[in-house]
DNA sequence: GAGAGATATCTCGATGTCAAGACAGTACAC
DNA sequence: GTGTACTGTCTTGACATCGAGATATCTCTC
């Protein structure tokens, strides 16, 4: 029942087989591919937005408002838990995106410590293309699968992330 | 035929449909849980060589030296290519790793332009420990799924990664 | 055996991220 | 209301990465 090396990590699970025979390294067979999945889609990506003049951290942000609907305007707290990053970066996101007019900043007027970061116009019409792009683009990284297959994958996928999101 | 949210993308997903009704946000499905889960599992991972102290990219070179069987020896060539890195990112990491002297350099004999990197002792019991340690804990991540759902979800990611892989 | 192009590694400057901490404002118990 | 703990945002310094280019060496063709 051995399978033959059809990719990358195939490879790097039969070589620690053989230096590391008393391991199990089956977990391997999973993450290893994750990791590595997500890094070749992250050059996907660049690659759809640098069509639309973004960055993927520029596009994070953005999307993360386009999807929050009108008037498209959240805090900076929200957004970071929203992308994942820590509060100095999104600090340094906003002050860049809005220096290139793609967000506004103003105070919110139900608390003082705190600040809404909302979509310009320019911003909405560029994460709006930006995203087409990137679905189509995505479409086609999953073409080898079957809709069946997409969707027992998604299914194996959510079950594996819910430890993380839920306990939030 | 409406999935409940179980997990982050799930809300993304039906935030996109209210949002974007237009579009078909399938391809997040899978391709966001990649994302997420490949960023919670680097601070898994963090967290793991923490204890061994090792960082994340220390590991990753030295265990493409483990692999590689003794003498445990690469070129940075090999070792970029094992870790999807540039080459100028790879020559910053073995002068880190042989000042910390987990590895070694030697110009290589067979080629004036080559060099050959190798583990130290040091650097072999190290990354044994820790990789030892990184199985236990993503063990751990996949236990929510039986053995036959890990290896089914292993072979539609390997799908899914052939296309990257096997052109190289 | 000379030259053109490919390959291997390294250098350098710019950049995005993180972690830790500073600071202002809020909430809640007493 | 006062004090204490918490929350939300921003600042700062260190750091790993990338991309472009520099240099040296090898390979292949003629």
């Amino acid at each position: 029942m051995t399978e033959d090396a059809r990719d990358e990590v195939d490879r790097l699970v039969a070589a620690w087989r053989t230096e590391r025979p008393d391991l199990d390294v089956e977990p391997l067979q999973v993450l290893s591919r994750v990791s590595r999945l997500a890094k070749h889609l992250d050059r996907a990506r660049r690659a759809a937005f640098a069509e639309h003049d973004l960055e993927p951290w520029e596009f994070d942000v953005l999307t993360a408002l386009r999807r929050a609907g009108k008037p498209y305007e959240l805090s900076p707290g929200a957004l970071l838990r929203a992308t994942l990053v820590t509060s100095g970066t999104m600090t340094n996101r906003i002050d860049r995106l809005a220096q290139a007019e793609l967000v506004r900043r103003r105070p919110d007027p139900e608390d003082r410590r705190g600040v809404l970061v909302s979509l310009t116009e320019t911003g909405l019409a560029r994460v709006d293309a930006a995203f087409a792009d990137l679905l189509r683009r995505e479409r086609e990284l999953l073409s080898g699968l079957g809709p069946a297959d997409q969707r027992a994958l998604a299914s194996l996928l959510r079950t594996l992330l819910a430890p993380f999101d839920s306990p939030r």
